[in-house]
DNA sequence: AGGTACATGTAAGCTGTTACATGATTTT
DNA sequence: AAAATCATGTAACAGCTTACATGTACCT
């Protein structure tokens, strides 16, 4: 799914500008497994309006900036249909963090344990916002279900990093008494 | 980490070829949290072999085709070390599944079922290849480290969709008999 | 006879990121 | 007085993907 078929997404929910999809990306329901900045956002709304997909309508607004509020169309509606059914690409993670990991040998024992608190901290921010945005009766089973497995997730990463820290950073710190 | 310094990494464990490389991010110990293909593994190695930080040595061989084998150089450990302890950027995670997901309500319950299944046996696939390539003692300790985070995010995935499928299910079901 | 594994590389293209440009209003 | 929020957009760049080009040997 590239940026076009996210905002298409969003836009499905109810209407939107720019400046909002982006807060979706960022805290709201989509923030844990989709990215995408206002460079990638503003020319794909523009291409989705030349292909007829979405239509947007000035609005100006006094005290604010002007802001363009776009609708999906009902080919717009055909065109997520048709993304959703269609084939998926496969999950695609990067992570420095395990990168740094594999190689934790070349870092200070010390330092390892200030980036593993740092990451705890950072799932239990990524827990609390999925947390909040949830459970109010509205919302899709599907959405909800996301939502629910980025929980798991998370909790399961934040478990696993209490619960076997002291094994890694004490193989370490052995290592560097033996040198 | 860009694919230079990939490659980097791997070299680090000792010489290796472009080829060989390719898989360790298919098979290997980085797979579940990167990726890269021959068409950027290749330039990367000439970047690099550009910088000094590895060198490369062709090898004939007979029955097979020839090959280049890598080397990181004093100055190529260097750079892995700076890369390792110097800011690392974000994770970063895109889910076509969990994108469908969100939007579960314009897939058949049927087909939902079918791709969850599909995606719990991926999980399982992930699984199985972690914990093939562990245990043996020579592993660096902050390798192992990261194979069992993989491990311990992807049981938890399988222990969340297992649990909680019939419920997402359900509701679908559910509001197509109300429709 | 066809598919897979071995093995290296280039070129074009697509996508997304970063930095820039602009500017009023509200909060701290 | 400074920083954050609201708000849209462009241009240059970086990075990765895909397709292409080439060829042997082994397995079914």
């Amino acid at each position: 799914m590239d940026v076009k078929m996210l905002c298409l997404g969003v836009l499905s929910r109810g209407e939107s500008t720019g400046y909002e999809i982006r807060k979706q990306f960022e805290e709201g329901s989509f923030a844990h497994f989709q990215d995408a900045g206002y460079g990638s956002i503003y020319p794909a709304l523009k291409k989705l309006t030349d292909e007829g997909l979405v239509q947007g309508v000035d609005q100006r607004q006094d005290g604010r900036p002007d802001r363009k509020v776009y609708r999906i169309t009902s080919r717009g509606r055909q065109a997520l249909y048709d993304a959703v059914n269609g084939p998926l690409a496969e999950d695609k993670f990067r992570s420095d963090f395990l990168f740094m990991l594999c190689f934790a040998d070349l870092v200070s024992p010390r330092e390892l344990d200030r980036r593993i608190d740092e990451r705890i901290a950072h799932h239990r921010a990524m827990l609390e916002q999925l947390h909040c945005d949830g459970g109010c009766g509205g919302t899709p089973a599907g959405l909800d279900f996301a939502r629910r497995y980025g929980c798991a997730i998370h909790s399961a990463a934040i478990e696993f990093l209490e619960g076997h820290r002291h094994e890694l950073v004490g193989a370490l710190l052995q290592k560097q008494v033996a040198e």
